[in-house]
DNA sequence: CCCGGTGCTTGATCCAGATCAAGTTTGCCG
DNA sequence: CGGCAAACTTGATCTGGATCAAGCACCGGG
């Protein structure tokens, strides 16, 4: 087995579980392990990818644009997702680096012959993609019915359970990586109103604020309540 | 093959297209065809599905409730999408007939064995699967940043792009089979913004609606305007 | 044909969140 | 350490869509 995947952190639920060591060999060589800063442009919306990758740690951002240049972040993306839009030439998704990233890239040819050899990766890639579907759907109710409070405290909850793979459930210290105009446009609201309340429930108590960025949470059932469970 | 599926629409399309002339008579004898009125509960949220389906004909609303009776419809399926949540006990969305539904059904069982024999049958739902991905973070940008007449716009397009299967393009005449109030459901707003909104689009001759229920599109490219593109 | 109910439209008022406008904190770089 | 820009907070006002409140069309049943 590869070295580089001995330790992979992709390995944890990721795709790269579904094959066996042989596989997972030949799939090693034809990879690279990359960092990128927060900003990088990881995926441009409707041009062709170059390649794949599985996200070893940091936030990305998936975000969508109208034409006047209102945008809307559609998901975001933890370790140990895969990153990519598999059979298809492009998206009308972009993705962008939120955090520092990590990632274990590869090309697209690669993948595709991987996926020809073992069926269990097509597999595992069909659940992510109908995990992410549940995810947008779950987040299309927080959009289309919930206050701006409740918005606020389900996006607490949501960085919460995701932004650490190794913890199960909710973190309760972690920083916040977006900023506040993509925390906005991840909840489809502007960010005076993301700042006003975050400072609400920091007020109850329920949560605290370091440094804008490091955010504890006290309570979280108080959190969950607030969230309209 | 089997005579019911000579004439199946679903295979135009749908996933029963990926199987061969024997695989589809071996499914075939699996397979029930049934007509459910509109109002009609398909998929019940949290209790575990007793199988899965085609729809060959209808319109299929995907809803989500919070506790506190707040719903979202999170999106709408037609003909002849794959109706079901592949290897899952069970979903967190319900599904309900928005109109007369009919459908082709088979067991759970009997989807996961052809789907061990044709890995083919896996892909279509797996493209399946992200088309759906697709439809949903599109319609995320409708309820988190478009205002209430392109929400309404929008709807219309949507509606007029799938109604009919076998019309390519936006059809320009079909009837509405949703109610005010589903149609407030799916896009974030109340029954009474969505009257007056297809109102506005009546007076500005963009629409046109007889009975309340059956649109006319006069001007396509002007409804793509109001949506927002 | 009338009658009643359900679903839809239209109008009047209200309010949550947008917008506009200062201030304030933080972090960076010389 | 000081000065500056970017990011954030807080306050004042405005407005789009919600809410409240009648009326109106369509449909099914007697």
């Amino acid at each position: 087995m590869p070295v580089l995947c001995q330790a992979c952190e992709a390995r944890h639920g990721g795709i790269c579980g579904a094959l066996d060591p042989g596989q997972l060999q030949q799939l090693g060589r034809q990879t690279a392990r990359r960092e990128v800063a927060a900003g990088t442009q990881l995926v441009a919306a409707g041009v062709p990818a170059d390649g794949y990758a599985n996200i070893l740690g940091g936030v990305v951002k998936l975000i969508k644009l109208m034409p006047d240049g209102r945008q809307q972040i559609v998901g975001l993306q933890f370790a140990p997702d895969f990153l990519g839009r598999p059979f298809a030439d492009s998206s009308d998704v972009s993705a962008e680096a939120a955090s520092t990233v990590r990632l274990c890239v590869f090309s697209r040819s690669a993948l595709e012959r991987m996926v020809a050899q073992a069926p269990a990766l097509e597999h595992r890639l069909h659940q992510q993609a109908l995990r992410e579907l549940d995810d947008a759907r779950e987040w299309m109710i927080t959009l289309g019915r919930k206050s701006a409070p409740e918005r606020v405290a389900s996006f607490l909850l949501l960085l919460a359970a995701h932004i650490d793979p190794l913890v199960p459930g909710y973190s309760t210290t972690f920083d916040i990586t977006l900023k506040r105009a993509d925390i906005a446009d991840f909840l489809g609201l502007t960010i005076e109103t993301v700042s006003r309340n975050l400072s609400a429930l920091r007020k109850a108590g329920i949560i605290s604020i370091e440094r804008r960025r490091c955010i504890t949470i006290n309570d979280t059932a108080a959190l969950e309540v607030a969230a309209g469970r």
